[in-house]
Parts: structure tokens; sequence; C-alpha cells
DNA sequence: ACAAGAATTGCATCCGAAGTCAAAACTTTA
DNA sequence: TAAAGTTTTGACTTCGGATGCAATTCTTGT
């Protein structure tokens, strides 16, 4: 009963209230549809006069195009997709992408991955939106790579690379990042007992990282190295210096973790349950540069991520194969900036 | 030259492998397109027979239904604008409605505001696209709302609430957070001085928590009380203690944040500039219970709000909504949950 | 085997804006 | 002032899928 009041009167509305159309704004400035529609195009054919007539038009009835109908017939969406694989790991990275896109007239349609969501099924709706590219923070197949591709989608990664595969990427060198870091740490002082603390095995970022650390440590000649896993939270870290503990003792006195969460999880349960001195006992560095970081708590030993420059890069060439599908694929990678705080030994 | 192959290559692509139509996959069945769309829409009257066939041609073309076409007859994107206000505050928030609405085949069109971005054009961006519905955790100002009204598009706010204003709403219950944080101060020991650190002036949320602190404080007979501003930054809550101790000299021994980034600034320099002891000789509460705020360095008194419950509240009532526009607004308050830490007075 | 009823299918139209092209209106020039 | 040239304008079609309705096919009962 309610139910059907409620409906009918839901009908009356939607019919009194329609969305007001260009073939309106046109009836009430007494002129055709398409002269409205032009008024909308920068650069089209317009008098001065028409253009005062119909915006006054557009300005009493509240009209606003349509931007549904206008990507079906221009098969532009201005929509790009944005997926990311675990929020919780990017909100930086997010924010930026999201500012520079709007700031460029490009609307993000967010796609986020857990553990448990499809992929599959998530790239199947990524198609159906047409966005006109994909920036990708996750991994994908190559035949899912190839989709795109064949569908004429541009795409670019953000922070993972496929090498062999022709595809765009924005990246930060994690190799060259950690070789730097591991290069830090034998400086800075004789450690006995190396440990590294890796990120979750399907993570390429982490694979690399954990690659770049043990080639140095191998050309340095450390070859005394436990290794553990993490899935790159705070409280994973925590757990990993009780595994390396467990492992080796507690020879261990240099830790190289895959990233910055883990490291400060790492920090806090080495001062705060074991009560070691971080560095006087153990050396600790991590990579990201995440906020936290840089709080005096912590002041961690980390390459910092050119967030800002990674965005822009990755937008930027997005945008540009959107504009241009010739262009070919093409690798950036940036050099991390390293910031030296205090948990190296002296 | 390498240039002028690629392009013409594109071209001929862009030419051939334009997008797969349902005409096409109709041709390719040697069925009418109708059928081929009936096959995608559930619940239509299609036979066994027919779909076998539609789909066999699906799977051949690699047809994939446009979302875009679709919406524009049926009057439904499928997709809601999430507007978030500044990123860095929301990850958690954010990364919960994503999935919830992903869950439900809901599509989220992103609109994040900083300082520098132009509310209205937004908003305009957001009628063009004509979502089904919107969640704003941004502040929004009536004529706006109402234009959403107008234009029967269901509109939800996270964490900011509108008195006097039929607005439906999802919030945490600043004030009565506050009394709690307040009244576990005043239990704790007695303090001499007290400091209350709000946050941005423009902050609805931040006013509430402040306005809960202070009725209460007053309710106990408090009067002595420091008030600063900060950002919600922790940098800011690093300035703010310097700012409390100019105003009151080492006096304060209670301080109240209006939230947990600026606490634990407050924290950390307290600890590592003033070498003060917390909670031995400031008391210190936050407001949020973010991740960190749980890390064993800091073991912050905080308010966690039910970010899980609130997500899945907002996310019902505007698909509720949008199901049934004919619901009136409502205003949800969840009550946050006390985490007691380590930064109270004996 | 045939009529009545139910389940499928196809035709035609619609959603709302953009682009094509020819007609109309306005300028310029001789 | 008429002819030629330039702008503007509007009628019509298009994008790709959904839907009401009529036509068709399939069931079922007698």
């Amino acid at each position: 009963m309610v139910q059907r009041v409620l409906s009918s009167r839901g009908e009356r509305l939607a019919e009194s209230q329609r969305n007001v159309t260009s073939y309106d704004v046109a009836r009430h400035a007494g002129v055709s549809q398409s002269a409205v529609s032009r008024c909308f195009k920068p650069g089209a054919s317009v008098s001065k006069k028409m253009r005062e007539r119909v915006m006054q038009s557009v300005q009493a009835l509240g009209y606003q195009p349509n931007a549904i109908a206008r990507g079906l017939i221009t098969r532009r969406s201005n929509m790009v997709a944005v997926i990311v694989s675990n929020l919780n790991f990017y909100p930086e990275v997010l924010s930026q992408l999201s500012a520079r896109f709007m700031q460029r007239g490009v609307h993000v349609l967010l796609f986020t991955l857990d553990h448990e969501s499809d992929v599959a099924r998530t790239l199947e709706q990524v198609a159906q939106y047409r966005v006109d590219g994909v920036l990708a923070a996750a991994h994908l197949t190559r035949e899912q790579m190839a989709q795109f591709h064949q569908r004429n989608v541009p795409l670019v990664f953000y922070n993972r690379s496929y090498r062999d595969v022709p595809v765009s990427s924005v990246c930060c060198d994690q190799l060259q990042g950690e070789r730097v870091l591991v290069d830090l740490l034998a400086q800075s002082g004789r450690h006995r007992s190396y440990a590294l603390l890796s990120g979750p095995a399907d993570s390429v970022v982490s694979m690399q990282r954990t690659q770049g650390a043990i080639e140095r440590l191998h050309e340095l000649g450390i070859r005394d190295l436990t290794r553990v896993r993490g899935d790159y939270s705070y409280d994973s870290g925590r757990r990993a210096v009780h595994a390396i503990f467990e492992q080796r003792g507690a020879m261990t006195d240099a830790i190289v973790s895959a990233n910055d969460m883990m490291a400060l999880g790492c920090l806090d349960e080495l001062r705060h349950r074991f009560e070691l001195d971080v560095p006087g006992d153990v050396s600790l560095v991590g990579f990201d540069g995440v906020r936290a970081a840089h709080w005096s708590s912590f002041d961690l030993t980390t390459i910092r991520q050119p967030v800002e420059s990674m965005a822009e890069a990755a937008v930027t060439m997005l945008l540009e194969r959107i504009d241009n599908p010739g262009l070919p694929a093409e690798k950036r990678l940036f050099s991390g900036v390293l910031r030296r705080g205090a948990t190296l030994g002296h």
C-alpha cells in the first residue's frame, strides 16, 4: 500500500523531473538542438548572439550536458580506471593520481582489489565502462595486458614493470635503492649477521628489493643471511623479529626490510619487547619513505619513492597515449631518494 | 618513420577493431539484437538454446556490453560518486567504501577535493556523469545539497551531519566520544591544567569534538584551559606543544587532541624534544583510532571510529535510496569505541 | 489433430548529445 | 545592388543497447 503510493509518486517525479536535455534547452531558446550542443563545444562555430541566448536558457533550466550520452557518441568517456591492489598501502599515491587527473579534467573510476576479489571480473567491469585508459598499481597477467592492448586501451603500470613485455610503466628503481641501503649498512658498522625481511611472495616489488639487497650483500662478501617473509604490515614486522631471533639467536644486528611499515614494526618490537637499542644493538633500514618513517619516534633510514614525480609521470604517460594511440610503450625508472635517519649503527 | 608505421597500423586497428557491439554478436549468431541484449539481462525471457547460441558468439567475438550505452537508455549508470575532502585523512574509509560498493556491483567515481580545488566545478562534473548517488565525506553548502535533491540524486554524508537539514548521514558520535575521553582524563589523575588542540577551523568534526570536550570539562568544573589550533597533521601536533607551553609555561599536564595524528605529533614532541614523560608528566588523548595509535611506540588512548560499520551503513543507506527514491532522509549515529592506551596518568 | 494458452523472438523506437552537410543568413566586393 | 564568399544554423543520422508490443513458436489439453 505505502509501497504503491510511494512508487506512483516516484513515477510522477520521474516524469516531471526528467533531467533537462539539450532539446529542452533548444525549445526554450527557440533554436535547434545542434546549436545547443555546439555551445558546449569549445571552438565551435557559434555566433555571439546564439551563445548568449542558449546560455540564458541553460541557466534558466539548470541544464547540465549528459556526459554519458556524450561519451556514447564520441567514444570518449573521459574516465580512466585506476586499479590499486590494496588501498591501505597506497593512500598517498592514490591521492596524487586522483588530484592530477582531476586537474586535467579526467575522471577516475576506482577499482580496488583485495585478496578475495576476482581480478578477471574486475577487469571485465573496467572494459565495460569503456574507460579511455587504465592505470594499474596491481599485478595483471600477460593475457590481461594483451586484452587491453587488443581493445586499444592504453595501460600504464605504477611500480610494476614487466621485463620482456612492451607495456608502459613508471617505477622506482628498487634494485638500485636497495643496493644503496645495503652499502650504507655495510659502511656504517661491522655487522655480524644480516636479516632480510621480504614482503608477500607474489609482490614483484618485494622480489626486486630483496634481490637488490642479496646481490649487493653477496658482492660485499656477506653470506651470513637470515631470510624471513612478512606481508608488508606493521604487525608482520613485529612478528618477523621473533622469527629472525628464533633462527639466529640474538646474533642478528642488521635488518633490511622490504618496506617501511614492516621496518617500523621491527623497530618497535626490538625496542619495546626485546629492549634492544636501535641503532646501538641492531641497525635497520626500510623502503618507501612513508610519512611515519620521518616521525621522531622512528627516524628511519629509508629510500623515499618520489611519489609526486612518479604520479605526474604516470598520469602524463597515460594521457599522452590516450591522445596519441600510436605512441610506443615506455618504461620510466625513477631513482629513490636516500633519507638518512637514526637507525644505522655508528 | 617508425612513428608513421606505428600510427598507420594504429589507424587500421582502430577501424577494423571498432569495439564489438550487440549487433555484431547478433549477426554472428543469426539472431536479433534484442535477443543478445536479453541474454545479458538477468531474469529475461530467453530460451536455453538461444542463450547458448548467443553466448557462443559472445565468446567468439569477445563481446563486452557497453555500460555507457546501457546507462543512457536505462538512466542508471551504476556508478556512485565518492567525494573525499583530503584523501590522506581517509585512506581506510575510502578503502572500505570502495570494497563494499564493488562487492555490490556498484562502481566508484572518485572525486578528491583539496584546498585549491573548486568545489562547484567538481559538483558540476558529478552531475554531468549522472551518477546514481553521491557519498560525500566533505563539506557541501545547503544549496549544493539542494541541487542533488532537485535532481533526485540520493546523497549520504560520511561523518558530517547537518542539523536542521533533512539529509542522510552516517556519523560517529563525536560529542559523546570526547566526553568519555575527558571523563577518563579527569578520573585518571588530578591534572593541573588542560590544553585543547582543535583541528582546522572549517572542520565540523573538529568543532564537535572540541565542543564535546569543553562541555564536559565545564561540567566537571574545570575552567583552566589552553586552546590551540592545528590542521590535523602530525607536524601541526608537534608545533602545538610549543604553542601550548608558550601560553601556559610547562604547567599543562593534560592534552586533548581533536585527532590521533596530531596527538602522535604531540606525543613525539613531548617525549623527544621536551624530554617529558607521557603519561608521567603529561596525559594525552586522541580521536579516530588510526592504525599508528596502536603501535607500541605510542599506545595512545583514543576513541576508535567503527569504520567498518560506518562504511557498511553508508553504502547500504545510499543504495537503498537509489533503489527506493521515496525513502526519507535518515541520520545514523555510531558510538566510538574507547581504546585505553598508556597515555593517561596513573 | 487442433485450438487455446504460454513462452520466445524480432521489429521499431528510444535514450541524449555530436557530427555531417546543405540551406540560410550575413559580409564583402565590384 | 547583385554576385561571390564566408559564417551560422538546422534537419537528420549516429553511437550501442534496452524495451513495449506484435508476431511467432512451442506446450498443453481435449
